[in-house]
DNA sequence: CTGAAAGCGCTTACAG
DNA sequence: CTGAAAGCGCTTACAG
């Protein structure tokens, strides 16, 4: 089958304006020097017409190259985790790149703050159209934010958001809620009257608001339905394995009604290695992140659930909404929220991080 | 910033093989008329380039139009579930449509075996080039399967599979493991020697293996994890609200000691309904699908799962394989089973069906 | 068996 | 303020 032979595009705009396919072509993209009456009566009929672009001809024809750049933390053994978005921004990039998108990427220490303001700037003395940051310390990123409005480049946030009205586009999770839900699960199976223990495992004293909303969307639920569970909570700041084990070890010891435990973030596994060594086993634990580690202890019946957000997708879905914004033109959603995913021993094998 | 002035494509390759970039597109696209000579030639050369097509000139330029058929049952108040699939297909559609590609959609009653071997002969008689289909009939869909085969009409399955080694791909839930992870949840919350009633709701005796390899996955996991709960089944033929409540009730009545009641299929918010009416409110509910129905009793607390697999993003998914097998010429999963998604009161405000 | 030319729907200089 | 031409990387007839 072939197509149709009837004029479409700026060719027919033009044939019916009665002018030059270039002069629609400036009306298209806004640019000066058509005069207003030429202006509006190409205007007109581009809306009798319905015009939409072909976005192909569009980037085959156009030279122009965009840079994007990337921050996020850099990925270690302690933080697996931020291996699923590099996946996901170079999964992007590799669907993109044809067309004529660069991405560069960029990481920072996510316990040390000054890595973060150090890289940024080193990203504003580049020249880029667009900026995905997955911004874990609030004052810094504000900052950055703000050099970054201030030349026009676009902004999308992953995994956790600032206060900022002005960028393009957070993609990530609700945490007050996804705390929220695993305080559900928790409650679920769980003994009338047992403590609950909260645990936050996290070097940085900057990047604890993340965890900290997590904490309140958890005990949101206990209060909203009106359970009297004692929760207790503690905070390790030594993210090594032996304090870990001791300093629970130590709360364990003084509260012993303590039948469910609740990690704030992918240390779970941790946690779930203490649970082994120690051979405890009516003890629910709950916590976050589709981990190699983690995943491990679900299969061994250690962690009861894990709570994932798609960090993968999260850095996919920002890279792309910059290229719709700058190369498609369309628009995109300010906040994105991720679903909280529930993973057990028994759907992880399907799960797509 | 402006891209480079180097030859590249067809261009270069013609350059360096000294022939003309007509020939060149010949060996690309395996036609004939082509010595052997020169076309090993280019081949090489085009190795050695490790050449890339740009699918957007490909498109742009080629003025061949693919149609694509889909069939899958048709959405009434009772199947509100085919919604979903639907849109995924109305998604696909929209964003592939300037592209050349036109999808024809085709529906059948999910209660009628002859209303699909109609439409699959009404397909058969149009010319298409994929064909996007859930198979509920196994026989007829296999049928249907031969006929397209001999045709070379790639297929892609939705929803649920049947055994086919000539398909292009399945995208959809693994059936046996939902069940299995639903059995998870429900022993999750229940009594030791309560008793789990398991609840088909289906009229057509055709569509039913889909049922039942859920509830073999449910039960299968009381067997593997040795819990010695009884579990009673019955199966619902009608399937308006009277009969199924009526169903129920007798059950209930003779086995006072049920705890659980797993739903096989979307039906779960008619016994949503049911327990509502009743003032039940000790009985764990679990079910499937992410209808509107089922989220209002999921808000009240009446059900307590929901296990979904994204129908929207199946059928989208699965076009949009049509479109890259034949389109962009890329790699297909000849399987691809959706996430065993685990939907609550608590985190259904932020799922994607 | 092969080449030269036109064209897909745009954008980009350049010329006036 | 506007137009004519070249070109993006391909495909498609057509001619030889």
């Amino acid at each position: 089958m072939m197509k149709k032979n009837i004029l479409t595009g700026v060719k027919e705009i033009a044939r019916r304006a009665n002018v030059s396919i270039g002069t629609v072509d400036r009306v298209i993209h806004n640019r000066t020097g058509v005069s207003e009456t030429t202006k509006s009566n190409i205007l007109a009929i581009m809306k009798e017409l319905d015009y939409q672009p072909n976005i192909l001809a569009r980037r085959l024809a156009s030279k122009k190259l965009l840079k994007f750049a990337t921050l996020i933390p850099s990925m270690s053994k302690e933080t697996e985790f931020w291996k699923a978005p590099l996946k996901g921004i170079e999964q992007a990039e590799s669907e993109i790149k044809q067309y004529g998108i660069e991405i560069e990427k960029y990481f920072y220490d996510q316990n040390d703050k000054n890595s973060f303001v150090t890289q940024s700037k080193k990203i504003l003395e580049t020249e880029i159209d667009g900026l995905l940051v997955a911004p874990i310390f609030i004052e810094e990123s504000l900052e950055f934010a703000k050099s970054c409005n201030q030349l026009k480049i676009p902004q999308v946030f992953i995994n956790s958001d600032i206060p900022n009205e002005s960028r393009l586009s957070y993609i990530g999770p609700d945490l007050f809620q996804s705390g929220y839900l695993s305080a559900r699960l928790t409650n679920y199976a769980l003994p009338e009257s047992s403590k609950i223990l909260i645990i936050n495992i996290s070097k940085g004293i900057d990047a604890y608001h993340h965890l900290l909303e997590k904490e309140e969307g958890f005990r949101a639920y206990f209060k909203n339905n009106k359970k009297n569970n004692e929760i207790i909570k503690i905070d390790i700041k030594q993210t090594d394995y032996d304090s870990i084990a001791i300093r629970i070890s130590e709360t364990l010891a003084l509260n012993p009604d303590i039948k469910a435990l609740f990690v704030t973030n992918s240390r779970v596994f941790s946690v779930a290695q203490y649970l082994e060594k120690s051979g405890i086993k009516d003890i629910l634990l709950v916590g976050y992140d589709f981990l190699e580690n983690s995943i491990e202890y679900l299969e061994k019946d250690i962690i009861a659930f894990l709570i994932c957000q798609k960090p993968q997708e999260q850095a996919y879905k920002g890279i792309m909404s910059l290229y719709q914004k700058l190369v498609l033109n369309t628009e995109v959603e300010n906040t994105y929220y991720m679903p909280i995913d529930i993973i057990t021993k028994e759907n992880y094998k399907f799960y797509r991080n």
